[in-house]
DNA sequence: TCTACTTAGTTGTAGCGTCAACCATTCCGA
DNA sequence: TCGGAATGGTTGACGCTACAACTAAGTAGA
C-alpha cells in the first residue's frame, strides 16, 4: 500500500509475515468467543476470568489483582465480575486489610463451571492454534511471543513466565 | 488448571506458548487502537477497510467481498461503511451488473486519509511486532500464522498468499 | 411464468467495552 | 493531626458488534 519504501512500510517478507498475523489475531477470537458461547454461554473474557480465579491461592483475588491478570481495565471487570456475580459464580466481599478494596472469590459453582468448561475449551486451542504445530513451531512460536511480550507488556501485568 | 493430563490440558511447553499468543492476541488490538484512535481518529477495523479499499482495483469493493477481505459479517461493515461515508472517505453505488449488490468506492479524501494515517499505522506495528524480531524470527512467525491460518481461515476469506 | 429458494444488503435491538465522573479509604508531608 | 494526593472500586452513558428480522433482486424448477 502507498508505496514500497522502506522507511515507510514494510519489506516484502515482513509485510507477508504481518498480513498473516494480523489475519489470525482478528480470526481467533471470534473462533474462541463462539465455542464457549456455544458450549457454556460465556465469553472468553468470562471463561478467562473464571480460569484465572481457579487457579489462584484460595481461588481469591483482588480486583486490582483480577484486572491485572486478565489484561482488563477496572471497570471492565467490575462489569463482568457483577455479570459473573449474578450466575452465581463469583461472590465479592470486602477485603479485611484495605477496606477500600474487594475480593473477587471463585464459588464452587464458578469451579465446577471452569471443570465442565475447560475441555472443550481445550480442544478447541489445540485444534486450531497447537496441532498445526510441530514441536518445533511451538518453540518458535514461544520464543516470539515472549519477545513481543516485552513490548507490548513491559511490566507484565499478564505474569507471564518469561 | 484442572490438571496436566495430557488429554485434557496442554503439555507444559504448549501451555507456555499458548499462554504467552493468547497474551498478546489480547494486547495487540488495543495497541493498534489506540494510536489509531488518538492520531486519525479511527478504530483499527475502520482503518482496515479503507486500507483494503485502497489496495483494489479502482478502489472499488462490493460489499461482500470487503467483508470478505476485513473478515467482518456483511451487517457490522454496512454500519461501519455508514459512518466512513458520513466522515466522506466512502461513497456507495448501487451495482450495475447486479442490482442487488452495492460498491463501496474510497473517495479522495478517503484516499487521502489512508495515506496520511499508515505511517503513524505501520509505525506502532514495526515497534510493536517487528523490530523486537530477527528476520529468522519473521520467517518463523510467516510459517507459523500460515499454519494456523489453514485452520481458522479454510476458505481464505482473508486472501492472504499462502 | 409462477413459486420457492437463495443471495445481497440494511436496519433495529440488545449486550459488551471504554471513558469520565464519582465515592470511600489510605497514605503522606507539613 | 490535618489536608491534599493517591489508590481501589463502582456506576452510568455512549459507541461498536452480533444477531435476528426484513426488503429487494436474482435463480431454478415445474
Amino acid at each position: 500500500m502507498i508505496s514500497m519504501n522502506e522507511d515507510v512500510w514494510l519489506s516484502d517478507v515482513q509485510q507477508r509475515a504481518w498480513v498473516k498475523f494480523i489475519a489470525v489475531v482478528e480470526l481467533l477470537p471470534g473462533v474462541l468467543d463462539s465455542q464457549l458461547q456455544h458450549d457454556a454461554d460465556l465469553t472468553h473474557f468470562e471463561y478467562f476470568t473464571l480460569a484465572m480465579l481457579s487457579e489462584a491461592p484460595n481461588r481469591v483475588f483482588r480486583m486490582t489483582e483480577l484486572a491485572s491478570a486478565t489484561n482488563s481495565t477496572l471497570p471492565r471487570l467490575s462489569h463482568v465480575v457483577s455479570r459473573l456475580e449474578k450466575r452465581g459464580y463469583i461472590e465479592r466481599a470486602p477485603c479485611p486489610e484495605d477496606r477500600r478494596a474487594t475480593n473477587a472469590q471463585l464459588t464452587e459453582a464458578g469451579w465446577e463451571k471452569v471443570v465442565a468448561t475447560a475441555p472443550g475449551h481445550v480442544a478447541t486451542v489445540r485444534e486450531n492454534v497447537i496441532d498445526p504445530l510441530t514441536s518445533d513451531d511451538v518453540a518458535d512460536l514461544d520464543r516470539i511471543m515472549g519477545k513481543m511480550l516485552v513490548k507490548l507488556d513491559p511490566e507484565n501485568r499478564f505474569r507471564v513466565q518469561r
